[in-house]
DNA sequence: AGTTGTCAACGAAGAGTTTCGTACTTCGTT
DNA sequence: AACGAAGTACGAAACTCTTCGTTGACAACT
């Protein structure tokens, strides 16, 4: 099973499975190289850990193995959201958000699409 | 030198630091202690190691030595949410800041405490 | 002076992460 | 059939993080 939490390594290759869809490990080995210079077996014996831990599905009906996330994006991002809340913000949501926004580290424009978001928060009212 | 980013169990010693200011060894290991069961000794060597690393300082004039924060706070929580933002979130805050707020895991008091936030930063236009 | 308690220092072990080299397999080309 | 290219599997090395046991110094008390 997959005790949640992905390790950096981890999060870099399912961001690339998360971008775009099943891939091979070649591909997958192909977007990180050049950011990354990384080795192709490297991103082979990764996703072979990251298979065991559930992270990734593959299908080997063909050579080339193709792998693809396993998990829901949003569910990883908020256990890491929420990890980070509790280990640096004392748990309080509101102080890492305003801390994230503080118009050093966000543009106008991100500032003004989270206000946008915030305001049909509102009205929509969510699920 | 530091080169920021703490590790998990740093940033609780941390935290111990920022909340209470200059601390023995023992009052922080005192504190925790009961959430977390950890041994004295090991609440020694994260001290030492984080010496060494420059996130705090040490007065050694007693024989019970007193260590306090040498880095800022605030410095750290950006480091560390500007991390997550480009792992986890593609670089966009916005992204990060949507998932923090979510419903589901922020309170309406939380939200509105942002919002109250954000209404501040339009007025007082800030730097 | 001897005993007991408190403390810092050190070393080392165990776990987890990241990285590749090497070996073996499979396929297509000659 | 032999060769080379492309793949997977495996094992192991190098790091980092976390944890604690042990040792030796110092102090306080009897």
């Amino acid at each position: 099973m997959q005790d949640k939490r992905p390790t950096e390594a981890e999060m870099a290759i399912l961001g690339v499975l998360w971008a775009q869809g099943p891939n091979t490990v070649r591909a997958v080995h192909g977007v990180l190289e050049p950011e990354r210079s990384i080795g192709y077996t490297t991103v082979l014996k990764l996703l072979q850990i990251m298979l065991d831990k559930g992270l990734v599905r593959r299908d080997t009906a063909q050579r080339s193995h193709v792998y693809e996330a396993a998990v829901d994006r949003t569910a990883i991002q908020e256990a890491l959201v929420g990890d980070l809340t509790d280990k640096a913000f004392g748990g309080s949501t509101a102080s890492l958000v305003m801390r994230a926004l503080s118009p050093e580290r966000a543009s106008a424009e991100e500032i003004a699409e989270v206000r946008a978001w915030l305001d049909g928060l509102e009205n929509g009212g969510d699920a």
